[in-house]
DNA sequence: TTGAAAGCGGTACCAG
DNA sequence: CTGGTACCGCTTTCAA
């Protein structure tokens, strides 16, 4: 900055303010900091700003994963948001590690931000105390907890499964499948949904739930069908914890010459991108990501510009089916099996 | 960071030691700076230490999209290497825009990293210097480029093109058609390749061309095959930008009960995870994304250890066509337009 | 092995 | 509207 000063033949007290306060300074003394500035390619040092001021300018976003297609919509909501009104965002990913997610928040917080946005609910006691110690806004997104941390817009994963397997069930199926992969949080609560479906319905759900602790990909998703339909020719509908696993399946069917719907119905989560658009389209469970994502960012902004906070602290952002053609209702419950008796 | 020093009851200095260098201090001290570090929750601020050391063991990693595939191998691969080197990685995403990456990268350097790694070679001119300037090792990834800024570690997706397209032509085809989204500096170079092959081997290409400013998809891949079938139905081939489009052309022409490969053989790029495993299997060309991560984080970290810099700034990580049932070799050329005259 | 003092690069407060 | 000064929280000398 010292350089800067000279060049424009300013103090740097100065050169500061014609960066942080542009009105506060003549035109002309703007003008000659400015050209110094790009004549020496400067850029200020937040280290010393941040030290200076107090102030960051930067929401923190925790996700699991960078590259998950689930966190696409909600990041880019977040980035949409805060972006325009001058907050910078910096991302970091747990990568599905509780022990990474503690250290990604111990980093987070060393750079004060202004707030915190973190998916999920399952933080342990330790990465607890240190949000809650530190200070700023928290909202924990995409799930949802009667004790949260501070704020938390999200959805029931549980009611999720739960409602997807009763939409099955409504269709007359009886033998329906559970797959799931990275067994995280959410993924449990939606298996917890699904178990309590079949329970209520008093259907079996022996032989016909297979997960895997990888990382759920489409590859995934044809493997896990795979254990089932081994075990179990009969099966007649498929509840996938997510999309990619759902459309891994349905590739799976293709291989092995079962019609999806007419034989085996296919129901994922999240409504990604290409649900819609698979031949034939799968019928999913559509969670607003994008809105999430727009909600919690507002909700801080309002926070850290007029100290208001909302009225609730606990926001539902609810959830979807989208029933679609991998999905058919059987006209007569039993009757495929009556048929192939 | 006094109030740890006070309930260890020793002096600020020796929290810092304690912390920084643990074995310059007493093992008893080391315990007690440690249970009143854990007790009050204390996050050291990262703003002050880099100000009074000057290092900040952080990478500034830039691509430019957080959520499409491509970069998802990539991140993992920098952060597999760079996490256990004490190294703390920061992302920031450009959006597919030159304007957000010169701000992203003005944001990055105020944060003092110590290397940066940035997809693409197509800077504008003041991201450039705004990056010669950092005064950090800089690594431009994903491409290959005769004039660096600094290393370049990337692949040539202009041969990429140019190979795919040779391959469909080595297989007989005649009506080869290209689609593209988002159409960035590495969507360009791809077209490139195509358009010399098919000029090379005298093939037309009007109207078999299709594309979109919007972003990748596997509906777009859908909409844009639509696209060119609707002007022309004797397409036998189509090389896809990426593989979102090869999968959404494929569902397309299933949708229309056009038959891949015996009607339509179809060409992705990148292999993301899914090609694999679709149905049929998507060919596509496999470009070494965790490697290009890794040799990146790799060299980076040399540099800042060691002072040590590659022999060669420019390495070449290059691609593989990985041959798939979504392609077939004519086995006469023109046969099958002969079969439909 | 521990403590005291200086200073990293900015910004807020006050004076002129 | 501009400049001087103190100080943000920590780490690196240097001395004890």
């Amino acid at each position: 900055m010292a350089d800067v000063a000279k060049l424009a033949g300013v103090s740097a007290v100065t050169v500061s303010r014609a960066l942080r306060h542009p009105r506060m300074v003549s035109a002309a003394l703007r003008h000659r900091v400015d050209a110094a500035v790009s004549e020496l390619a400067y850029v200020p040092d937040v280290a010393a700003s941040r030290l200076a001021s107090a102030r960051t300018h930067t929401i923190g976003v925790i996700v699991s994963s960078l590259t998950n297609g689930v966190f696409a919509d909600y990041l880019r909501a977040v980035h949409d948001t805060l972006l325009p009104a001058g907050f910078q965002v910096v991302v970091f990913s747990s990568r599905y590690s509780l022990t990474e997610e503690e250290n990604v928040i111990a980093t987070l917080i060393g750079q004060h931000p202004e707030a915190i946005l973190i998916a999920g609910i399952d933080q342990t006691p330790h990465a607890r105390r240190l949000l809650e110690r530190s200070g700023v806004p928290v909202v924990q997104t995409f799930e949802l907890t009667d004790d949260p941390i501070d704020i938390n817009v999200g959805l029931s994963q549980r009611q999720g499964g739960y409602e997807a397997t009763r939409f099955l069930i409504a269709g007359g199926h009886r033998r329906i499948g559970y797959i799931a992969a990275r067994l995280d949080a959410r993924a449990h609560a939606r298996m917890a949904g699904y178990n309590r479906a079949m329970e209520e319905a008093k259907l079996p759900t022996d032989g016909l739930v297979a997960t895997t602790p990888r990382p759920s990909s489409v590859s995934a998703g044809g493997e896990l069908i795979g254990t089932i339909l081994d075990r179990d020719a009969e099966l007649e509908a498929l509840f996938c914890c997510d999309d990619n696993l759902a459309l891994g399946a349905l590739f799976e069917c293709q291989r092995r010459g079962i019609a999806v719907p007419d034989r085996i119905s296919i129901v994922g989560f999240n409504d990604l991108e290409f649900a819609a658009c698979a031949h034939p389209p799968i019928t999913s469970v559509a969670t607003p990501r994008y809105e999430m994502g727009r909600l919690a960012s507002e909700i801080v902004m309002k926070i850290i510009e007029t100290g208001e906070r909302p009225d609730n602290p606990r926001i539902d952002v609810g959830f979807a089916i989208r029933e679609r053609g991998s999905t058919r209702a059987i006209p007569q419950p039993r009757a495929r099996r009556a048929l192939s008796e």
